[in-house]
DNA sequence: AATGAAACTCGCGCGGC
DNA sequence: GCCGCGCGAGTTTCATT
């Protein structure tokens, strides 16, 4: 992976459904070795795949909030993870160090559909100890673009 | 929006460089129609644009952690939030009900360069009393996909 | 709004450098 | 590893229903 390869990422990372060919353009290049390189990072995993960004807030998805769910001592973490990992309006489940706790990002409806899908789904669960909810009122960023170095040195 | 949009949005948010024409044969429409669609819900703005899932730990990304800002009680919480939003290893910052307070997510290579965040970019800001920092051990999950509906009904 | 055909553009494999 | 060429496949426009 070599500073052509960031190249190629950083476009794709902004517009990941442009042809090919614009992409060499873009660099300079022949559309033929940029698709090589494309493959390649597919291949070996750099790559996991391409999505769509839509726009939260015409959907009905537009109350994010971060939970913190505490843990009982015995409790098996893994398992509890992977159930929360299931539920669709749970976009993301961290294990946190130093709390046994773990930190989920919800995306729902409205405070009413959180009441939900903590009284009826989370706090059921045999090895959450309690749970506490912080409410986004706005956001001001929100990407999962991982920062590229400007230069890369190879390192062999 | 109708419920074909819906299996668009379904299909692009897990596969969003896919040919148009494989679109097509999944909902049995023609090529053409399919397109004339996904033009439309760009230009609605319910596509927000198309983006390339890296692979985190092959970059120098791999430490992510959950940041509470504390802010002070006289802060400008849009300049800060705005401020914070430009550094490029801070993903996401969202403003949280009931704390005076900021959630950020950074993205940083170790725990160095979270110290380093930490000291020299975000301590220092005068709207910034202080910070907490949940360290992430290890991601069950982590997506942007929004939850769409089986069925969608026609609010005309 | 969906379709089918036509014109155009791109993806992608291959041979050569 | 990059380039250029070529054919099959996909994209896009447009007239038609």
């Amino acid at each position: 992976m070599d500073h052509i390869d960031f190249k190629i990422l950083k476009i794709l990372q902004t517009k990941a459904r442009i042809p090919n060919v614009e992409v060499a353009r873009e660099i300079g290049m022949a559309p033929s070795a940029v698709l090589e390189r494309i493959k390649k990072l597919e291949a070996q995993g750099v790559i996991d795949g391409y999505e769509v960004r839509l726009n939260p807030d015409q959907f009905e998805g537009s109350l994010i909030a971060f939970l913190h769910v505490t843990l009982t001592r015995n409790a098996r973490i893994k398992e509890t993870a992977m159930a929360l990992a299931d539920m669709a309006s749970i976009q993301e489940v961290h294990y946190i160090a130093g709390e046994d706790g773990l930190m989920l990002k919800v995306r729902v409806a409205d405070t009413s559909a959180l009441e939900t899908l903590l009284t009826t789904r989370i706090n059921p669960m045999p090895s959450v100890a309690r749970t506490k909810s912080s409410i986004v009122l706005s956001t001001f960023k929100e990407t999962a673009k991982i920062p590229l170095p400007e230069t890369y040195h190879t390192t062999p």
